[in-house]
DNA sequence: GGGCGCTGTCATCTG
DNA sequence: CTCAGATGACAGCGC
């Protein structure tokens, strides 16, 4: 049995690995949740089940739980998802990346031993390669998966290389953890230490660092030199290793590294307060413009390249991701922010939280609170002192909509016709049929699928009216002055065939037929501003996350500006020192040493290293032969 | 009394 | 063409 799951697991992850390189976005998180299969989101984009307007973001949202899907069916799914945020937004910072990365180190490896034997990640030196295999798969896995926890501070800080000593101590540690989780696995635990998870990240981001330094190709390799240029050229070594060691000590210096996984951020959707949760949901979809999710390759290397990758840790998984060095032009130009700045968005953060928990607390107002016409999310406080609660009052107010006079009223004794034309129309046929409902807080009235729905509404509806009657709607009063024994609501959510079937069975005057039509077009139109309203705030609000997580990023790429200038800076004043010792060991064809403050070395991109004037003269060139070409420099 | 926010309603467009 | 939804604009109302 436990090699089958064994066996099973490896399988899965294969699996998962090859969706992975092929693009494929694999969440595990829904997959975990044992619902929908994984690939069922890989598109992620709006599904055709919701309406076209971004509706379905509240979904993973503490507000949106009540927004009703096109389709019903996926409300199990959409409530498990939901349930499971909850869960999981319930302060525990461990979550599925955290317990899905400690799945695939424990389970993958097996030969026999139990999972994950810490002993094939001891700190033996014979055991080096091995254990450099182990890490890559480790890497490639998280990497390939989107599981991309990019490296944080604390992973990246100061460790160019790894030292073969320090590998072992991290292994040891690790080792360590493993074994911690072997056992709180074999307890069925899912809990995992993340500082275990940290170790193991750190171990294969330095693993990955040393991987990389070592597929650095030489600048110069396959050429003879003389013994001082292959000073020179192993100062250019240092060289090469010493910027990205400044760069990894420049981003010590980052206060706020940006650690996220890309894949899961649905995960991290919580229902915390806005100021947790919001910077968290908005920043994902910010990196994840920048995440490319396939690079494994090293980087094409020039001599005074090796920009360090790790300055580009906010980009998601991709964080490990090699960037080439014509990327590093692209660091955002200030202009771009100054024009951000210009923008003036900054206005947006004056909202006010109370409106903000308004909107909160009106998504979780039941339907029919109460409304102008019996219909509205919120409660009204116009409706009781609002001119058209007197009896009288049918047509004041009413600007084009009605045209009906008085003679509606006269229309009570048709009930019973109409209870017998709509007989056949059940509450069944009601929730068989309402498939458009996109209202965000309908669904607490609709969800009741109870049989009597329609009767529970009404009695709702009349306990209302009994208690407080100066809160019935203009166009609920209209109804039942037609002696309708339905509700306002009822004929604006009822189906379009019931409801032209209403109109035909009940001989109603074309004025009467026209207040139908206007309560239930006023009805919908209600439900849809609301939604439309709400809708817009959500896109400040989201705008407002968006400008938020812009402002972290700026600030983040001003500093690596910054210190990406100061360690070229320093770079440039080593090469020039560099330069001239090696040009004053330089002889001419007359013996006399080169004047270092009339010649420069130029390293060209083909591996040559070239002797050039200072003025635009001819330049010669050194190749890799013992006898260095001289020429005569002609001296200004 | 004017400003502001909320809400309902209408007109219009789109699918 | 009809229907439903989305959305800008406007008006009424309360604070």
């Amino acid at each position: 049995m436990h090699h089958m799951k064994k066996y099973f697991t490896e399988g899965l992850i294969q699996f998962t690995i090859l969706l992975s390189l092929i693009g494929v976005r694999v969440d595990v998180d829904t997959y975990f949740s044992g619902y929908f299969s994984p690939l069922i989101e890989t598109d992620g984009g709006p599904s055709s089940a919701f309406i076209q307007t971004p509706f379905h973001h509240y979904r993973d949202t503490a507000a949106g739980h009540q927004v009703h899907p096109k389709c019903p069916e996926l409300d199990y799914f959409f409530t498990s998802r939901r349930l499971l945020n909850e869960v999981r937004a319930l302060g525990s910072p461990a979550r599925f990346p955290t317990r899905v990365s400690a799945w695939l180190v424990h389970l993958v490896p097996d030969d026999g031993s139990d999972v994950s034997e810490p002993h094939d990640l001891s700190g033996d030196p014979d055991d080096e390669d091995v254990n450099t295999e182990n890490h890559r798969e480790e890497s490639d896995h998280r990497t390939g998966e989107g599981f991309g926890r990019s490296v944080s501070q604390d992973c990246t800080v100061s460790r160019p290389c790894c030292a073969a000593g320090e590998l072992s101590k991290e292994e040891t540690l690790l080792k360590q953890e493993n074994e911690e989780e072997d056992e709180k696995d074999e307890r069925g635990q899912e809990e995992t230490s993340p500082a275990s998870l940290n170790q193991l990240t750190q171990s294969s981001a330095l693993e990955q660092e040393d991987l990389l330094g070592s597929t650095l190709p030489p600048p110069l390799s396959g050429l003879e030199l003389p013994p001082q240029w292959q000073d020179f050229l192993s100062e250019f070594d240092d060289f090469d290793s010493m910027v990205p060691q400044r760069m990894s000590d420049l981003e010590a210096d980052l206060p706020n590294p940006i650690s996220y996984d890309v894949s899961l951020q649905d995960a991290m959707v919580t229902r915390g307060d806005s100021a947790n949760c919001r910077p968290a949901s908005s920043r994902a979809p910010l990196f994840r413009l920048e995440s490319t999710n396939s690079s494994h390759s090293v980087p094409p290397q020039t001599s005074a390249g090796a920009i360090p990758s790790s300055l580009f840790c906010l980009s998601g998984n991709s964080s490990r991701n090699e960037t080439s060095p014509t990327q590093m032009g692209g660091f955002l130009d200030e202009a771009v922010f100054e024009h951000i700045n210009m923008l003036d968005l900054g206005n947006l953060g004056t909202i006010d939280p109370q409106m903000l928990d308004g909107i909160q607390s009106e998504m979780d107002t039941p339907w029919l609170e109460d409304s102008d016409s019996g219909l509205s999310l919120e409660s009204s406080s116009r409706s009781a002192a609002s001119p058209s609660t007197s009896s009288d009052s049918f047509c004041e107010d009413e600007g084009g909509a009605t045209g009906y006079s008085s003679e509606v009223e006269s229309l009570s004794s048709k009930g019973g016709a109409c209870a017998a034309a709509y007989r056949d129309w059940s509450p069944v046929n009601l929730l068989d049929n309402i498939w458009h409902d996109h209202t965000y807080s309908a669904p607490q009235a609709q969800n009741s699928t109870s049989p009597s729905w329609i009767t529970t509404i009404k009695q709702e509806v009349m306990s209302e009216d009994e208690s407080e009657p100066e809160e019935i709607s203009r166009d609920e009063r209209r109804v039942q002055a037609l002696g309708l024994q339905f509700s306002a609501f009822q004929i604006v959510n009822m189906p379009v065939e019931n409801f032209l079937e209403l109109l035909d069975r009940q001989n109603l005057s074309g004025s009467e037929v026209t207040l139908l039509r206007d309560v239930r077009r006023r009805g919908k139109n209600k439900l849809a501003a609301q939604n439309c309203r709400k809708r817009k705030l959500d896109a400040i609000m989201g705008l407002q996350g968006e400008v938020d997580g812009l402002a972290v990023q700026r600030d983040a790429l001003l500093r690596q500006r910054a210190h990406t200038a100061k360690a070229l800076s320093a770079a440039a004043e080593h090469f020039e020192a560099l330069s001239r010792t090696v040009l004053s060991h330089i002889r001419d064809e007359y013996g006399h040493p080169l004047n270092p403050e009339n010649y420069t070395l130029h390293c060209s991109a083909n591996g040559r290293v070239m002797v050039q004037p200072r003025t635009n003269t001819t330049s010669r060139t050194m190749t890799g032969s013992k006898t260095v070409k001289r020429k005569k420099v002609k001296k200004p």
